[in-house]
DNA sequence: GATATTATCTGACCGTGGTCAGAGAAATCG
DNA sequence: CGATTTCTCTGACCACGGTCAGATAATATC
C-alpha cells in the first residue's frame, strides 16, 4: 500500500508536467483539453462530454469560449438537431497540433532526465502499469440488447466470429436470440466500457430453473488478457444466480482457445452436447 | 511519447482516487495534506513549505484553518523565535489516522479491480516506475560549502567512509578542504536534493589550467543506480571545463566500488598517483 | 547598534473548475 | 396530437488553489 501512495505521489508530481504543457496558452487546461479531444475528424459534444466526464453547462461554456477563439465551428447534426457536432478550423487544428508537440516535448524532457541505462527499463515499466491500470478503469453495467453500444459490440463479436471461424460465421444459420430474449426477466445483457467507449460484452439467456445460457461473450482484442472477461462472465453469474438459475451453460468453437481458457479457469467443466449449434465443438456447463 | 501520454492519461485518472479519499472531509484537500504531511513527530512549517511547495501566504493559511479545527499546535522554535513548529493535537493525530485508513482503502480499491494473477506483475511494474521517475525529480544545485545542507551531506560522506574504510576515516588526518577552496573562484560544491532535501553532493577544487580535483562525491545510499552520481558529475565537469581546466583529478579508496564503477563510466582512467592522500588506493584522471 | 535578511502573517485579489436550476428547442412515445 | 424525454444553453453561484505586496518580528551581519 505504502508503494502505491508513494508511486502515485512521484507521478501525479512528475507526469503532472504533461499537463502542464496544456498551460499558457492564454487558455484554462480545461478547454486546451476539450480542443484537443476534438480531433482532426472533429467529435459530437454529447460524446465528448461522457468521455471526459464534464458538466453539461461547463462543457457548454467551453465550447463557447473556444468558438469565439475562432478555434471550432460548432453545428447541429443533421440527423438529430439537438446535437453539436464540433470542428476544428485551420487555427484549431494548427492549436491542437501545437499542443501535441508541447505534450510530446514535455514527455521527452522527461525520459531525458533518466540516465539512458534505465530509459527502456522505464518505458517497460510504463506500458505494464499503463495496461494493468487501464483495465481498473473499465466498469460494467447492464443495458438493453437494443441500445447502441450492444449493438457495436454484437456486430465486432460477429465480425470476429466470421473472420476466425474455418468456414466464416452466419448470424442467421446459428442459434438466433432476438432481443426479447435478453431483456429483463426473460435474460440480459452486460456491456463492458472504458470512458463510456464500449469495449466488451456478454449475454444471459434464463429458462427458469432449468439452466440458463451464455451469450456472446466479447472483449475488444486490444484489451484482451486483462481480466475484462472475467469481470463481464463474473456478472452475468451473479445475475443467473440472482434470477434463480443452479446452473450456467454455454457453447463455443473450438477456433476461440482464450476464450476457452477463460471458461475453464472460471470453474466451467466441458460436457456432452446439450443442443445441436452448429458452429459449437466445446460445451460447458457450471454450477452456480 | 504516446506511451508516455496514455500513462499519464490513465494514472492521473486511476491514481486520482487516492487524493480524493482526503476529499469529503469537510476540509480543503489542501488542509487535510498539509495535515497528513505533518505527522506523529511534528514538522517545521517552513520544511514543509519547501517540501510541498506551497507559497507562505497559502501555507500560513492552511494552518491557521487546521488550528482553528483543533487538530494542530503551533508554536515557535525555541532556538528561532521567527520559526513555527507544527504538531498534530490528539484530535489531529485522530484525523490524521483516517486520512491514512482512507488512503489505503483508495489504494486497496485499486488494487482489488486487478485479478489476482495480474497484481504482483503490477506491483512490481509500479515500484520501477517510482524508483526511476523519482530520480527525475532530482535536482541540482551549486551552493555556498557552508550552506546547511552542504554540511549536512558532508557530515554523511564522512561517516560513511568512516563505516566502509578498512581502519575507519578520520577527515583530520586526510587532505582536508576548507570552505574557501570550495568558493567560486576557487572552487565549488554541488548539492542533489529531491524534493528539497538534500541527497547527494560533490564538489570541485580549481587550479587554475592545472588540473582541477574532485572531491566529496556522495550520494544517499537509498538513492544509488539511478543517475544521480552521474548527474553530479556532470555538472562539476561543466564547471571544471568553464573556469577553464582541462583535466580533472581524483583519488579514491578501494572500498568504493560503486563511485569507482561511475568514475569508469564517465570516462576517467585510473593513472599514477599524483598525491599521497592516505586513504587513496586509486588516482582516476579526464581529460575534458 | 544600524542594517540586511529571514520567516511568518495578513488582506486583497483572481481565474478555474465545478454545480445547480431553469429555459428552450428538438426528438420520441403513446 | 399532446406529453415526455433528451440535449444544449444560460445565469448565478461557490470553494479552492494560488499569487502578490506589504507589515511585523526575530535573527544574522557588519
Amino acid at each position: 500500500m505504502a508503494l502505491i501512495r508513494r508511486f502515485n505521489r512521484t507521478v501525479t508530481e512528475r507526469v503532472g508536467a504533461l499537463e502542464d504543457s496544456f498551460l499558457g496558452r492564454d487558455r484554462p487546461l480545461g478547454a486546451s483539453r476539450l480542443l484537443w479531444e476534438i480531433g482532426e475528424d472533429g467529435a459530437d459534444l454529447h460524446e465528448l462530454r461522457g468521455r471526459l466526464g464534464l458538466d453539461s453547462g461547463y462543457a457548454s461554456r467551453l465550447v463557447r469560449r473556444l468558438e469565439n477563439e475562432g478555434l471550432i465551428v460548432v453545428e447541429a447534426y443533421p440527423t438529430d438537431r439537438r446535437r453539436r457536432r464540433l470542428r476544428l478550423t485551420a487555427a484549431g487544428l494548427a492549436e491542437a497540433r501545437e499542443l501535441d508537440r508541447l505534450s510530446n516535448l514535455a514527455a521527452t524532457a522527461l525520459l531525458d532526465k533518466v540516465p539512458v541505462s534505465n530509459r527502456e527499463r522505464l518505458l517497460a515499466a510504463i506500458a505494464e502499469v499503463e495496461r494493468l491500470l487501464r483495465a481498473t478503469l473499465v466498469d460494467i453495467a447492464v443495458e438493453d440488447p437494443r441500445h447502441p453500444d450492444v449493438v457495436y459490440c454484437f456486430t465486432r463479436y460477429a465480425n470476429e466470429l466470421d473472420a476466425r471461424f474455418a468456414g466464416g460465421f452466419d448470424a442467421g444459420s446459428s442459434s438466433s436470440v432476438n432481443p426479447e430474449e435478453l431483456t429483463p426477466p426473460a435474460g440480459y445483457c452486460v456491456v463492458a466500457r472504458l470512458r463510456s467507449l464500449p469495449i466488451g460484452c456478454g449475454a444471459l439467456k434464463l429458462h427458469g430453473a432449468a439452466p440458463a445460457e451464455l451469450k456472446r461473450m466479447w472483449v475488444d482484442p486490444r484489451l484482451r488478457g486483462l481480466g475484462v472477461g472475467r469481470r463481464l462472465l463474473e456478472s452475468l453469474e451473479a445475475l443467473a444466480r440472482g434470477n434463480g438459475a443452479r446452473v450456467l451453460h454455454l457453447e463455443t468453437n473450438r477456433a476461440l482457445e482464450e476464450a476457452i481458457e477463460l471458461y475453464r479457469r472460471a470453474g466451467f467443466v466441458e460436457v456432452a452436447p446439450f443442443n445441436d449449434e452448429p458452429y459449437a465443438h466445446h460445451w460447458f456447463e457450471k454450477l452456480l
